[in-house]
RNA sequence: GCGUCCGUAGCUCAGCCGGAUAGAGCAACGGCCUUCUAAGCCGUGGGUCGCAGGUUCGAAUCCUGCCGGGCGUGCCA
């Protein structure tokens, strides 16, 4: 419709500037909105206002002649120049009124459309390193990444979801010995516990099961382990040195075979974890793409050959630097050590190598905020290898804090101490957690009020929104149990009858949907969801008080059944991509 | 220091690709259940849009500089 109103401007300006009445070289792209205030109409425009100027004429009398020139056209009902030269535009009622049977016969696919017809695009998300489970602040990544391929989905997009398993670099070593000390301490030996090993519970049921599996066949005296290690920090040491000490002894101990069925049971059972934890929460990926595979493949020491034959790399001070600074980059970084080798980065690099030769026209990155000074050299990286800068966009994801009676709850993964994604989601429930992990702009600070959370009452937006949904499957019971039926055909037939205010508003908030589903998707932003679904339900909340659906009048009954069927459609269509549950029925705890 | 995100009602936040009187939820206060679920509805009060300049017919929105807060700034991952 807007594009529709665009047109008609676009000729009626053009018809200007030919017959002279306005000397400009170039229009300013026209743009065209809907209004907040009914009294402005349905969608205004401020061409006028732009084109005044350079037309050296008054805003208001340029306005007057863009609407005389004008095409007919039957869908609009009359336009108005207000305030400072806005012209605004209302339409046909009967034109808004035809998005009801629109929804009713889309049903579920209502909203999609092929705004991203034929563009590949891989979203990758989470990606946490396999080394516990999941915290709050995963959660977040979680239900945003989740709920933008759902988005982009919607709009034609052809969405491949990835989880990149860091299953090869140094903290998998630290946690096989985490889990290594623990079964030793089951199977009898007494050691002390590295302060910078993983400390929490979960370490010790891997450490179970692997003393369940082996017995003893995995156990050496605690003095042979100990003897010749440096000091830990807790004896004045350094933690760091000491744990890299003891992942060299265990090495050294149980061979090659044994060390990696230790390191094998630790990564199997974190990623059996966390992907059940995910599953749960309804996040489901397309693939799960393990770093060990890329080094498997060389694909690494390949990356890095590529940087080399293009002249991107140099040996300096020993090691290996990617010259990152001649892409726009703060400073060169670091591929390969002096002592052999390579960093994280470097694998960073492979896998986005890897991601291009798969053939995806836009690459989408999830990452924590902490991790925006990554951006500039993976992007660095990436040009370098021959690709465009844009085709990698990476949404940062700022910070979930914890409140819990007031205070801000401190964590660290190594200690063990944080609040879990699964502790989260018992208290609150799936679809409260996804609904408020979603509801901000993901650059925005989250404060996660636990005790808020916990508190099962009410006040929660996503009860409000679900209650909308379910009255609506609540008044269709109450009509089979009064022994009517919906005739969804007399209804539609009957929509010219809904002439309440209520009616109305709500006609024209569903009419937003599917620009809504577009803008939101283009902007990486569900968030923009969870505003227009509270808003959907505030009116169906209001018309459900104000008025009786099932009443007498046979042809009002089925029109309004319609409307409010076709806004249940909506906002189950609304919740499903943001992962929340649209229930038939409220039940109270 | 530099980079980056943020600063709007008592609290948590929309609005920010310039537009018409700055919005919502929560909290506070007052009403509505013999009518399709009161997890609901109706109403009232509440704002120097961090501060100061600039651009513009027009600035919460764009630019600059301050002030305040988060995060980052490893041959860690």
């Amino acid at each position: 419709m807007k594009d529709q109103l665009i047109e008609l401007l676009t000729v009626a300006t053009d018809t200007l500037k030919d017959q002279g009445v306005v000397d400009v070289d170039s229009i300013p792209s026209i743009r065209v909105e809907r209004t907040r205030d009914p009294s402005h109409g349905d969608l205004a425009s401020n061409v006028a206002l732009m084109l005044a100027r350079p037309a050296g004429m008054s805003p208001r009398k340029l306005a007057q002649k863009i609407v005389d020139f004008l095409p007919d056209v039957d869908w609009l009902e009359k336009t108005e120049i207000a305030g400072p030269g806005f012209i605004n535009f209302f339409l046909k009622s009967r034109l808004a009124i035809d998005i009801i049977g629109q929804v009713l016969e889309r049903g579920e696919t209502f909203g999609c459309n092929e705004s991203g017809k034929g563009v590949r695009v891989l979203v990758e998300f989470v990606s946490a390193n396999p080394t516990g489970p999941l915290h709050v602040g995963h959660g977040r990544g979680a239900a945003y990444g989740a709920s933008l391929s759902n988005l982009l989905k919607a709009n034609g997009y052809s969405v491949h979801s990835e989880y990149y398993v860091n299953d090869a670099g140094r903290q998998m070593d630290i946690l096989a010995v985490s889990v290594w000390l623990r079964y030793l301490e089951l199977a009898g030996e007494r050691l002390p516990f590295p302060v910078s090993g993983y400390q929490g519970d979960y370490i010790w049921d891997i450490g179970a099961t692997l003393h369940r599996q082996s017995r003893d066949a995995l156990r050496y005296p605690a003095e042979t382990i100990l003897t010749d290690l440096p000091a830990d920090a807790a004896d004045g040491g350094d933690g760091e040195h000491y744990i890299d000490a003891l992942i060299e002894r265990c090495k050294f101990l149980l061979g090659i075979e044994k060390y990696r069925q230790v390191h094998r049971q630790g990564l199997t059972e974190v990623t059996a974890n966390i992907a059940r934890d995910l599953r749960e929460f309804g996040v489901e990926y397309d693939e799960w793409l393990a770093e060990s595979s890329l080094v498997e493949n060389n694909a690494i020491e390949d990356a890095i050959g590529q940087l080399r034959q293009s002249g991107d790399v140099e040996e300096r001070d020993g090691a290996l630097w990617f010259k990152s600074t001649g892409y726009g980059d703060e400073k060169d970084r670091v591929v390969q050590r002096d002592n052999g080798l390579y960093t994280y980065f470097a694998s960073d690099v492979a896998y986005h190598m890897n991601k291009l030769e798969r053939g995806y026209d836009r690459l989408i990155n999830i990452w924590g905020a902490d991790h925006h000074g990554y951006i500039a050299r993976v992007k660095a990286a990436m040009t370098a290898l021959g690709a465009r800068p844009e085709q990698l966009e990476v949404m940062l994801v700022q910070f979930v804090s914890l409140y819990e009676g007031g205070e801000q709850l401190k964590m660290s993964t190594r200690s063990g101490n944080f609040i879990t994604l699964r502790e989260l989601r018992q208290s609150t429930g799936n679809d409260a957690a996804r609904f408020f992990y979603v509801m901000r702009r993901p650059e925005q600070h989250l404060d996660f009020d636990i005790d808020l959370a916990k508190s099962q009452t009410n006040k929660n937006p996503v009860y409000y929104i679900q209650y909308a949904h379910a009255r609506v499957s609540s008044v269709f019971r109450q009509l089979q149990e009064r022994g009517l039926h919906w005739d969804m055909e007399q209804g539609l037939d009957a929509l010219e009858d809904l002439t309440e205010e209520h009616e109305q508003e709500l006609i024209k908030v569903m009419g937003r949907y599917t620009e809504l589903i577009v803008d939101a998707g283009d902007r990486h932003e569900p968030y923009q969801l969870t505003y227009y679904l509270r808003d959907l339900s505030q009116i169906l909340h209001s018309y459900y008080n104000a008025h009786q659906f099932i009443v007498d009048d046979e042809r009002l009954r089925n029109a309004r059944l319609c409307l409010i069927k076709a806004s249940q459609q909506i906002i189950r269509n609304g919740l499903n991509i943001i992962g929340v549950g649209a229930p038939h029925v409220m039940r109270r705890d």
